[in-house]
DNA sequence: GATGAATGAGTCTTCATTCAT
DNA sequence: GATGAATGAAGACTCATTCAT
């Protein structure tokens, strides 16, 4: 007997997860019922309650335990840089590589968490301010070091940037939704993008 | 004679959209209930579907005829303009000033409209292009002239672009929002961003 | 100047109900929107409230109008035949030829005015009976002269046979409402059918 | 152990049903809300769209149900007999017979179903041509055996036939719901219209 | 009288959540 | 723990009716 039928007990959390961030993603948070995420997920609609205190819980869930995944992998990747310019560089394509990859988590994590002004204000925030402060202190660091124009106020500059990559992001995603089986045009690439923002940038930042 | 005892005839309809906007802003799309808008209108329930034809058509007529206005401003504006980097360094300062100025009606135009993936996706794009079409108008003008550097796509620019001065204004609206009556630090002044970020941007367009 | 522009002040209620009559007859008394019969009026909404107390007073008044001259007719033309039989033909005949002539008021007479227990209840009877009655006056005539059979009861069979013609005519009507444009087939000409009808009924009626 | 509480699962339909056949007769289908069919019921109101998919879906169902019971029991009836007279004097009691036992199912049935247009032409003639068919059947069969005049078309007796009887009915269960304590008075009694019926059609049957 | 914009009571339907099994 | 049938609160929308012009 050994395994349940269809999958090892505590995993179910993870299914209604996964399956939230595809229902979501497809239909909107508003426009998503529980029971389709139920069914997507392969478990009956009261089960959820069992994981999670309601709707709107599992949206915050998702966007804390996915953003920490997120994270752990960003940081992890950035610490093995000393640069800052290679770090800035990085930390764009890694996070359009995201969206790329996970294009319906990227949708939820980016658009329908904006949703309610509920969410925003009091969820966004939260774990929002980790992955912004990445950037931020990118570019503290490389302003101490001297390779980044001291001029730029780290608050400001890391929503900017943060804006930049998300707005191309969105585009993306909603190709994507539009026309899923079209490849992207040349200049939409990932990397192409990436790299195109990433020296803009990186020009912006230079000092002297 | 004299006026009507409310409000003459067609200023109706701007009563529910100016309703509308602060309503939706107040509590998100989905959060808001047809008859509040109606309330906030000093107009019956029934009133609203004389003028439009779903709370959704609100959504989407505030957004085509707000739009419209804000690109013949923006357009007027522009056009007594010469240089490409002054035309950017304008349109960064006035977008800015429109979220400092409405604060609510911008949240809408920024937060609530990426609410549902239907709207997004059939109706941000029509008001939507043309305003970022401004921003790759006048960096192609840059470039032509040959004062912005040439590698860059003009499609990803105005994206990034946009985006960021989007996710700025994002945090101002939020943060209005929450704290109502404080005054924004000094390092978000909208005139003080706006001048930080056409510079940095200016600085990464600069030809040569 | 002479007449109004469009009619005579006095015409309006006949057009309200002539409207009434065409448009419950093709949406139906609770599917018809008073706006559309005023439409179809060529009058404004509030008019109809100038003739009508309600949406009900409209069909009230309208049976009760049309079923007056209906009656009237009907009796002018019994009142010059002197055979029970012959009458009975006639009636049949008559009412098969009101069907073939005036659909959409029998639709409405027949069909609209059965829906609102309310309207049969308290209206049909009024107006009704009297149309009843006359087939019940002539089985009594015909019974008293020994034309017909004595046993049957006149409440009955009056009942039974306008039953029977109404079907009928139900028949054709919801036929001319699905196919508008095809002609009846043979076997539904209404004078053929008049004639099996009011030779059955005759053949069932004749004493001895 | 023993039945859950208020009722076994699957009779909840039933209740349902029944609940609409009582409230539609009473107040009539437009008349009726379907939270009042909720409450008669037992049952909660969107326990409703649990076993229908709509108002008009519970009105067709009730008509498609019922309708097959009806035929069901009636061709079982009919199967035993042997004459085509004999068949269809029984057709004739035991419609009015079911008028005399199910009143309110038959006001439904009879009335409300006549409501709409949309009923009327989409709904009725579906189960409904298969109960007026069994009147053609027995006529062919006595016209085929000699002993029905053949120059009668089973399409319109069929019709005819139905009719009469359908308005018999029609005045016993608006009088049961006028005077709902009231004995009918002797003429009106089912097995005494019944017999006065049958032998009248029968007579204008009759071959030779 | 005539108009038609405005009204707001009324209802079907949805769907997050519960709870008996 | 898991289920999913049942719940019932909530809200968009309609449309008969009114009334200021």
């Amino acid at each position: 007997m050994a395994t349940t039928r269809r999958a090892s007990r505590e995993d179910k959390r993870r299914r209604i997860i996964d399956a939230a961030v595809e229902v979501f993603a497809e239909k909107g948070f508003f426009g998503s019922k529980v029971s389709e995420v139920a069914r997507r997920a392969d478990v009956a609609d009261g089960t959820i309650y069992l994981y999670f205190k309601s709707k709107d819980d599992i949206l915050i869930s998702l966007f804390e335990e996915k953003m920490e995944e997120i994270m752990a992998r960003l940081t992890e990747i950035l610490s093995g840089i000393e640069e800052p310019e290679e770090k800035m560089r990085r930390y764009i394509v890694e996070h359009l590589k995201l969206v790329a990859q996970q294009p319906h988590l990227m949708q939820v994590l980016t658009v329908e968490l904006r949703q309610s002004a509920r969410f925003i204000k009091e969820y966004r925030p939260q774990g929002f301010k980790k992955y912004l402060s990445v950037i931020g202190a990118i570019l503290e660091e490389g302003q101490a070091k001297g390779v980044f124009r001291k001029d730029l106020d780290p608050g400001v500059f890391r929503r900017a940037l943060f804006g930049a990559i998300d707005e191309i992001s969105l585009e993306w995603v909603l190709r994507a939704q539009a026309h899923p089986d079209e490849e992207p045009p040349r200049h939409l690439d990932p990397r192409v993008v990436a790299e195109q923002i990433a020296q803009f940038i990186l020009r912006g930042l230079a000092a002297g």
